[in-house]
RNA sequence: GGGCGAAUAGCUCAGCUGGCUAGAGCGCCUGCCUUACAAGCAGGAGGUCACAGGUUCGACCCCUGUUUCGCCCA
């Protein structure tokens, strides 16, 4: 067989991308039983975000998973989704059209939008936005799923899935319908965290504390019948809100405060007595201990709110202006309202940022306004994830989830899965005992899945939000803007006595969270899914625990009762070398093409395989070029050892053909290392299992058996010690072949088709061929001693180094070697001194009774 | 302030249930063109296992505390 000079990792890939591709290598087949199916419920990447390493990082290690499982003959079901709906593909539609969607305009069938334009952006309907949305992650998706063709992943394509699809979007609804059904979901206008420029209400999983710096300004607010002193002062950090300030409260134990509770309070600058209160949650080390409750500055102003019944006064909208109020109004009383309207005319308006400015500038100018300068802290204040603005709590129309009423059982959920490693587990734990909040489920954006409901329209023209119109079940997906409830005409929409449509989308998590039910075809195909759910794992980063691990779970429990998978296993980071997370927010990613194409995909796998589970890991480009050093010394091995047996036919070389001592010392070496990594991969521990193969493979088996039974491989006819040794090459290559598949399955491919594709009970495919067992060694009579691999090894090292103190070559002559064997192994020693004898060119080798220690034999003498 | 995790050679990391002299790769040094591979081979230097106590016959490993770093939460 003429085999290439080099490892032409461009060509060689392609080659096998493409007949893995035509034999359908990786499909799933739904014919098999639950039992002998592995199912992985494969993280949809957001595709609008950019391709960097550490997605190449963590999506390789689901495959090694699965490919061991698949070697070991099951029924792999690997699905691959792409997460497209939501705000980071709105995002980065608007940038990259310079447009935004503005509802209230109509479709336009001629718009085509161009990328690039400058200026103020150009509203386009809402139909128009979201057909560019659709335009750009169709593009998105091809670059994904070309990347990751490219790095080996072996997903079956015919599951491919996108959240925004028809399908995604049916099952999506079919679980808010049927959770509405249960009473998991229920519609409340509340308080709601909201980002004032997405303008859209989030949940808790999407907040991130940011420490920002801020400052305590000190307030007065005078005493309703006076005292002494008539005031008291109340530091707060937001004094824009004090128009919307509802009462006062301090720690009951608090001695300062206790004469106050019961009377009044009276706002500077706006004059509005509120009341005094005693609450345990004022927190008398913070500020003067003395606070005021505004609608709202925090999440405690809510529950004070709540719990004292106090009056809402909201002052900050949607768009985070504040909003024009009057005072002299039910509901925004004073006690001088002319001078309050007056006041609040110079914040009408503004962000909070300026009006916070500014009524510290109006408060200046007041007499008895403020006590003191301000003080300047750093705090840490609530803002989306993908924000920028701290969120303000604005009541608003929300749909939510419960969860808040089964934390003791998702939590039970949570233990009855298992988590890799299993700290994650508690970190998962945490979570879910520290929510507060039950899940808000509506967004008030555009691109996502809309929510499948209807309201009744009174005869006053007011919508009837508890006269839910629902859609049939074998109706979705329906978009309530477009589609029409049974037995309303179009021409009623908007109408008094017609219906309106849910002007609002799911929380891209309402839809995520349902990948196994979107994989498997949960309530539609029930067969399938029978077969499929739980699935065998998820893999995913330990960053969206809280997110997508546990809403998932929160799904699969209230559908089903059940636990999504039995396992998660959680990839850690890749960190830039400041150790900072990479990626594309902190602008320190790295571009995975080029580096494709100069180590190619098996050396890129091979260093996310390096790392294990959990652990995050700094960057090191070093660690690519020791993968294509092994990609290489594999190559190069891999041509040797096939020269060494290819001219005998294969028939004359099964297990029961090793017979010679060092060469059962060498299969006997082999089994733990098949044991250990097979029990590492059923661990999900393939950084394990890769370090254990690499290991024997270069040191043992290339350095120094191959070595030690060179020269017998080129004895004169088929000697029993050439057949023992080409039995003993080709058995255990087969099977390191088979240990790298995994990991590196372009050049195992190659390598596997030079020589063992048409082998007796293997596959055409390595990656279809049967992860590797003892089984396949039954025939081989173990060696005489346990200890002789060890010592040959000994032997070896001492003549290599005494030649290498020497500073001679490796194939100088040594006159004479006297080896010491202990008496009972001497006839041993003699077996396998023959092979050390003419690997090492050693003229005359002695061998003599004697020797202590572990070693079966040691050398005594060394003559070059 | 609470929780989780990490700290081992110059660098990146192994070291699993406590047990020989703490390992690997990269880098460095000295040699070797040895008929698979110089992208290789042989040999070598390099560690107070973050710090301080404790348990134990024995601790990188278990316990307590401290420091530094990362993440999560309040």
């Amino acid at each position: 067989m003429e085999l290439p000079k080099n490892y032409e990792t461009d060509a060689t890939e392609a080659k096998w991308r493409e007949s893995w591709k035509s034999c359908s290598l990786y499909a799933w087949d739904p014919s098999r039983g639950r039992e002998e199916t592995f199912a992985v419920d494969t993280p949809p990447p957001t595709v609008s975000g950019s391709l960097h390493m550490g997605h190449l990082f963590s999506y390789s290690h689901q495959d090694f998973i699965v490919r061991f499982q698949r070697m070991r003959g099951k029924n792999i079901f690997f699905p691959i989704g792409w997460d497209d709906n939501g705000l980071p593909t709105e995002r980065r539609v608007q940038n990259l059209y310079n447009v935004k969607c503005d509802a209230r305009l109509h479709y336009d069938p001629g718009f085509k939008g161009e990328r690039g334009g400058k200026g103020n952006p150009v509203p386009v309907s809402r139909k128009n936005f979201i057909e560019l949305c659709d335009r750009v992650t169709k593009e998105d998706e091809e670059a994904f799923r070309r990347l990751w063709t490219r790095l080996g992943l072996s997903y079956d394509w015919d599951q491919e899935y996108a959240t925004i699809d028809r399908h995604c979007r049916g099952v999506s609804q079919r679980s808010f319908l049927e959770l509405l059904a249960k009473g998991e979901i229920y519609q409340a206008e509340r308080p709601v965290m909201w980002d004032v420029d997405f303008q859209t209400a989030i949940a808790q999983a999407e907040v991130a504390d940011k420490e920002k710096k801020s400052a305590f300004h000190y307030l007065r607010f005078r005493i309703e019948g006076g005292g002494d002193p008539g005031h008291v002062v109340i530091a707060t950090t937001r004094p824009e809100l004090l128009a919307a300030c509802v009462a006062v409260l301090a720690h009951p134990e608090d001695e300062r405060y206790k004469r106050l509770f019961g009377k009044r309070a009276i706002t500077p600058m706006f004059n509005v007595p509120v009341p005094i209160e005693a609450d345990p949650l004022a927190d008398p080390e913070k500020g003067t201990g003395i606070v005021m409750v505004c609608t709202f500055g925090d999440q405690t102003d809510v529950e004070w709110w709540r719990k004292f019944n106090l009056p809402l006064r909201q002052i900050v909208g949607r768009d985070g202006r504040l909003l024009p109020v009057r005072f002299g109004q039910t509901g925004w009383e004073s006690l001088d309202p002319d001078f309050a309207n007056e006041a609040y005319s110079e914040l009408q308006g503004l962000s909070v940022q300026q009006a916070q400015k500014k009524i510290i500038e109006v408060a200046e100018n007041l007499p008895d306004a403020i006590d003191r300068p301000k003080l300047e802290i750093t705090h840490s204040v609530k803002i989306f994830e993908k924000g920028d603005r701290p969120l303000e709590l604005i009541p608003t129309r929300q749909w939510f989830g419960k969860i808040l009423d089964k934390k003791a059982e998702l939590i039970e959920q949570g233990r009855k899965i298992r988590w890799h490693p299993a700290h994650m587990g508690t970190r998962y734990e945490h979570w879910v005992e520290g929510l507060n909040q039950d899940w808000c489920l509506s967004r008030q954006r555009y691109f996502g899945v809309p929510i499948p409901v209807w309201y009744r329209i009174g005869e006053d023209g007011q919508v009837q939000y508890d006269q839910r119109l629902l859609p049939d079940p074998d109706e979705l997906p329906v978009d309530p803007l477009d589609d029409v409830p049974s037995g309303f005409k179009e021409e009623q929409r908007d109408q008094p006595g017609g219906f309106t449509g849910d002007p609002d989308v799911l929380d891209t998590w309402a839809t995520s969270s349902l990948s196994p039910q979107i994989a498997t075809h949960w309530v539609f195909e029930k067969d399938r899914h029978a077969k499929l759910f739980p699935m065998d794992i998820r893999p995913q980063s330990h960053e969206i625990i809280r997110t997508w691990a546990f809403y998932t779970i929160l799904k699969a429990y209230a559908h089903e009762g059940e636990i999504p998978w039995r396992n998660v296993v959680i990839s850690g980071w890749i960190l830039d070398p400041d150790r900072k997370k990479m990626s594309k927010s902190q602008g320190n990613v790295v571009t995975p093409e080029p580096l494709l194409d100069q180590f190619g995909a098996d050396s890129v796998r091979y260093w996310a395989g390096r790392a294990r589970l959990g652990v995050d890991t700094a960057y090191d480009e070093q660690v690519f070029k020791v993968g294509k050093k092994l990609c290489t010394k594999i190559f190069n091995a891999g041509k040797f050892v096939l020269g060494r047996f290819e001219g005998i036919d294969s028939t004359l070389l099964g297990p029961e053909k090793i017979v010679t001592e060092i060469d059962r010392a060498m299969i006997a070496e082999l089994r733990p290392v098949i044991e250990r990594a097979t029990t590492a991969f059923e661990e999900f521990d393939y950084a394990q299992a890769l370090s254990l193969t690499e290991d024997f493979f270069w040191r043992t088996f290339c350095d120094n058996f191959l070595e030690l039974v060179k020269p017998r491989t080129y004895d004169e006819g088929l000697t029993v010690g050439r057949l023992s040794a080409a039995a003993t090459l080709r058995l255990v290559h087969r099977t390191i072949v088979r240990l790298f598949a995994p990991f590196l399955p372009f050049l195992c491919e190659e390598v596997w088709h030079w020589c063992y594709s048409g082998d007796m009970g293997m596959h055409d495919s390595v990656h279809r061929s049967p992860w590797p067992t003892l089984a396949e060694f039954e025939g081989v009579s173990a060696p005489s001693h346990p200890a002789i691999f060890e010592s040959t090894l000994a032997v070896i090292e001492a003549v290599r180094k005494e030649k290498s103190d020497k500073q001679l070559s490796m194939k100088a002559e040594v006159a004479k070697a006297r080896v010491v064997a202990k008496a009972e192994t001497s006839e041993l020693t003699r077996a396998c001194m023959e092979d050390v004898r003419r690997m090492l060119s050693i003229a005359n080798l002695e061998i003599a009774e004697g020797g202590s220690g572990d070693m079966l034999f040691s050398v005594e003498e060394i003559q070059l």
